[in-house]
DNA sequence: TGATGTCCTTGATTCTCATCAAGTCAGGCA
DNA sequence: TGCCTGACTTGATGAGAATCAAGGACATCA
């Protein structure tokens, strides 16, 4: 019931949901109280476990989220197994396609997961009503789009090495983005397998490329989660920026 | 001038836009009679060769384009030259960052580009008059952030053999979207590097790939860029898919 | 006709990362 | 306490792609 302020970083929104009990620019920043008030009636909180499915890759859902707090990952699969992570979602980020019927990837608890979930039917009905609603989701989509083209260079261009280093720049950036110091620590939010999926990469590569990071005393990882980073910019260096 | 109905597929849209002579879905398709008739006043045609920039990474555009025809690929650098291209838009697409200052991303023409371009302020007088219009511009940020994603999974997890058939089959399927037969031939709107770029790759790379494919029969390849592929399912095999 | 330049292909070698296989560590539980 | 399990690390080896280096193919131009 506690919902921690510090989760939600975005917090230049004025409304407070009345639903999530929470402020965040998924979709209730852009309501009127009133809407908030209706939206609260058809919406529903949720605890997710880690691994937990949020929807599926080709699997209709009809419902939106707003994620109050925990790292929700979006992946797809190939035929033969091979998966990559797409994109990763924090709080507080809105999960769902407006207007499309399938989601074309997969969406899973990282961490534990709270989520905020509501029909898509509302929402769309109160998008006709209101185009502030839809230019909130189009700044969310740019946004998205702009991290999967930053991604895409991490994975097509960058080695090993860089690709370990960025991914812990960026979870260090949503974890603290309005950080101003030259030094950071954070939990990582996934497992050396998730990460690896990630990166295009293999568990055993981040492991290693982990265990060199720390020994060039970039990072300091205590029991196996807890990262230490002394220097952003010598991380910074070595992912290549 | 006679624009080729042929290179505006999405033909479901109404509109005939005065200043494009052309239908397209980008901007134009969403406007009324009234709104076009303003927006030819503002708005100039260009024919760019391959290679010209349309738009620099933290440059800002004043303007926005519609392709008219021809291919634009969006490009990321890093400070050391090695360059991943996140993505290639054809006619009739939408070219340019709504309500962003900076583009992020390097437009530059493949092939031969025409274009339409006009300035931002009016477009975004217009959107504020036309909630329709931002729904274009969202459906269409959707679509592309589809396609990254979908590109990540191929820059991180397909094999260099897969990559080149995902490339190939990426622009049979932009050349031809309503393709029935099983076969199709078309003409590779960039070169071998501009391909590796795209694929994460090195140009002998592709090359020694596209002759794998070529001495395995999937693809014939005359004059270096135009591709005869006799069966499209042994293609899309080659791709993982 | 030959010279030049660009783009592409092919070959030889190197190096990065994947694969396969143990081994370590911490937590849960009898 | 010791065993078990799952997540991670480390080591040895190999495959796939990068790199380095020639060698075509084709167009332009003198």
């Amino acid at each position: 019931m506690d919902i921690q302020r510090k989760d939600v970083h975005n917090s230049d929104l004025p409304v407070l949901c009345q639903a999530c009990e929470s402020r965040h620019r998924g979709v209730c920043g852009a309501l009127t109280p009133d809407q908030l008030l209706q939206l609260s009636k058809h919406s529903t909180r949720r605890t997710l476990e880690p691994g937990a499915e949020l929807a599926g890759e080709s699997i209709q859902t009809k419902t939106y989220s707003n994620i109050i707090s925990g790292v929700v990952k979006l992946s797809k699969m190939m035929a033969d197994g091979r998966q990559q992570i797409v994109g990763l979602q924090f709080a507080p980020d809105f999960l769902g396609r407006p207007f499309r019927k399938e989601n074309g990837v997969s969406a899973e608890a990282a961490t534990g997961v709270k989520v905020c979930s509501f029909p898509k039917q509302v929402i769309e009905r109160m998008i006709g009503e209101m185009p502030e609603l839809e230019h909130k989701l189009l700044e969310q989509t740019l946004d998205e789009l702009d991290e999967a083209r930053n991604w895409m260079l991490t994975l097509g261009r960058k080695t090993a090495g860089e690709k370990v280093a960025s991914f812990l720049l960026l979870i260090a950036t949503h974890a603290f983005p309005d950080n101003e110091s030259d030094s950071v620590e954070f939990e990582l939010p996934m497992s050396r397998m998730d990460i690896a999926d990630f990166l295009g990469l293999t568990m055993e590569t981040v492991s290693r490329q982990l265990t060199k990071l720390r020994a060039d005393g970039v990072i300091r990882i205590i029991n196996n989660r807890h990262v230490e980073v002394p220097d952003i910019a010598r991380l910074s260096d070595r992912a290549g920026m």
